[in-house]
DNA sequence: TTGTGTTTTACGACCTCC
DNA sequence: GGAGGTCGTAAAACACAA
């Protein structure tokens, strides 16, 4: 499979439930005008990345992030696990040329074409607070990935489940990103899935309570196989536990 | 507009593994 | 002990109906 054809499959998924109102690649082009939010990620220090482990060789979630893991989607490469590094907007290191100003996430603001937001640049909101007994890192309580971060992410994750050290080392510089926020976009994104899972089981189920023999279920309960791309989950849950 | 429901970032708690 | 995993949750961002 072309790596280029993946990049559509989940991004006007991303609101499954709502029809999918957004399409960021028709949508997006109209307003360009979209700033970043200010946000530094010096508070994420993390360790630094090429530090893998060789000796995992046994494929687990735990495991898996810190070696090349060789799952792959069907087809998705050909080398059957690691893809290469080819999506031409992401090997363009971000600061490129163009004269566009550098944004924190180190895209250059207008020159994105997937940077164009739904809502027009604000000042930014202070409502956070070390007060409120929560502890977030940053006075910004999130900010919210543009839709090229997305896309690319997405793309990843429809390649890979879990991101390896060295993807996700490459995936943050390309993307401006922390590795810690793609390390935690992965989370998310595995929870949703899992989510999405767990609400087709349940539909499934109702489906069939006329039935009287329930379904066999394989394993964890919330980690369906279904149809489709996310039936990729419950292999490797399958797989892995 | 505004109210409400959903999705998206981000974190803490806790777990397993090395 | 530190890494990343899941799970649950907070709150911002967003979509949409009324």
């Amino acid at each position: 499979m072309e790596v280029g054809t993946l990049c559509k499959i989940e991004v006007t998924g991303m609101y499954p439930n709502s029809q999918s109102v957004r399409h960021p690649a028709q949508t997006l082009t109209l307003n360009s005008q979209y700033l970043p939010p200010a946000y530094d990620f010096t508070g994420f220090q993390h360790h630094v990345p090429g530090v893998v482990d060789p000796s995992a060789s046994a494929w687990n979630p735990i495991n898996a992030p810190r070696e090349e893991f060789p799952f792959s989607f069907p087809g998705s490469s050909p080398s059957g696990g690691q893809v290469g590094f080819s999506f031409p907007e992401l090997s363009s290191a971000p600061p490129a040329a163009g004269g566009g100003s550098l944004t924190p996430y180190g895209f250059i603001s207008g020159q994105d074409p997937f940077s164009s937001r739904r809502r027009p640049p604000e000042p930014i909101r202070h409502t956070l607070p070390a007060s409120r007994g929560k502890t977030r890192t940053k006075d910004k309580y999130r900010v919210v990935y543009t839709d090229h971060q997305r896309q690319e992410l997405e793309k990843e994750f429809q390649l890979n489940r879990y991101i390896t050290m060295r993807r996700k080392s490459e995936l943050s510089m390309a993307l401006g990103l922390s590795e810690r926020q793609v390390k935690i976009w992965f989370q998310n994104r595995r929870a949703k899935e899992r989510k999405m899972n767990k609400k087709r089981l349940q539909h499934s189920q109702q489906a069939s309570t006329t039935t009287p023999t329930p379904p066999v279920l394989h394993g964890d309960a919330h980690l369906p196989s279904s149809p489709g791309t996310s039936s990729i989950m419950g292999d490797i849950k399958s797989e892995a536990y």
